[in-house]
DNA sequence: GTCTATAGCGCGATAGAC
DNA sequence: GTCTATCGCGCTATAGAC
């Protein structure tokens, strides 16, 4: 009845819920395997190792947020550039999962620090937040513009049985973070005339 | 020369870091007793698991933010008392290696997420974002409220390289999430008025 | 493309000497 | 209070049949 997708996307997809769920240590293939009925020799047929599986869905993800980063490299260092990188990222958030795997790689960082595709996704991090904020910006601006991008993060696991949809989730969160970043570069401007 | 502490303090103060630089459930047992120069059968002596030398260093900062909570919960629902529970929130994360700990658990929520004590504290913390706002207040504020609590450990993370003191990241945090929870609190007054 | 079977390892934890 | 030695387990990963 209903497509349930190849069998390597359905690791795909069962693995980032446990991996997420339960950590990725903790998660063996074994798991993995007996809830997709099938044994671990049949994982290892469609991905090398364990890393590898991880590595299978961070790889779009991170294309997805270098996109944004290459446009605003291109782009003046205004205010209307960083709303507009809020508002990519808040459309990124709803599509492929992307906050599904942004939940597990901020879950596992410290399990993941050494995995190469996931060291590339928090450099990326760091870069949105650099382009949101002055790397010699007052460091009251620069908690601001990192809590900004928090937001859009936190609006998916506050409130979990509130009913809201994706969509009212993303705009609260879009709106905190524009706010926030509002503010952040009226505060710059003034510590910077004083 | 120095005042190392007693073995068990120093095995704390090992497996913390440990736990928070590569992971709780990556880090073995033999690797922190090999960075103590001991075996693992002394760390043994000294707790009776692996779990228990989490629990150790757990049991007082969960009491410490439990304060704050009792305190909070005898005061009016007050904007005065939300920004004295962020004044004592601040306060705390400077003294008892708090922060550490805060970290330590953030990086390690999936893998902790059945031990009781872990639990315990993730409790403890959306309680506490339930005193800076009300349940039933729009998304939007709830977001702003949970930010701000969040500004308070993201202060530790950013700009690590910049020569900032302890004292001068928990009042630039505490300045970004007292305006937050102002703000918060104004907008919620509007909702209901609207 | 999935199976059975197993190699090989490092883990948490324990027993008992000193 | 710390040691050596070891147990038993579950893990990732592989070999080879079907």
């Amino acid at each position: 009845m209903r497509e349930q997708g190849d069998t390597r996307s359905r690791i795909q997809q069962v693995a980032l819920e446990l991996f997420t769920e339960h950590g990725y240590e903790a998660t063996s293939l074994r798991e993995i395997a007996e809830r997709l009925g099938v044994t671990k020799a049949a994982l290892y047929y469609h991905f090398k190792t364990k890393e590898d599986i991880v590595a299978s869905f961070m790889e779009d993800r991170a294309a997805a947020l270098q996109e944004i980063v290459t446009w605003a490299q291109g782009q003046p260092r205004t205010v209307e550039t960083r709303r507009e990188v809020l508002r990519r990222y808040a459309a990124l958030m709803t599509s492929s999962r992307h906050h599904q795997v942004m939940r597990f790689l901020e879950r596992n960082q410290t399990a993941l620090r050494s995995h190469p595709k996931s060291e590339r996704m928090r450099e990326i991090m760091y870069t949105v937040m650099d382009l949101l904020s002055s790397p010699g910006d007052p460091l009251p601006v620069r908690v601001k513009c990192s809590v900004a991008l928090f937001a859009m993060h936190a609006t998916w696991f506050i409130d979990q049985d509130g009913g809201y949809t994706d969509d009212e989730r993303t705009d609260a969160a879009l709106a905190v973070a524009l706010e926030l970043v509002e503010s952040a570069a009226a505060e710059a401007e003034r510590s910077v005339t004083r």
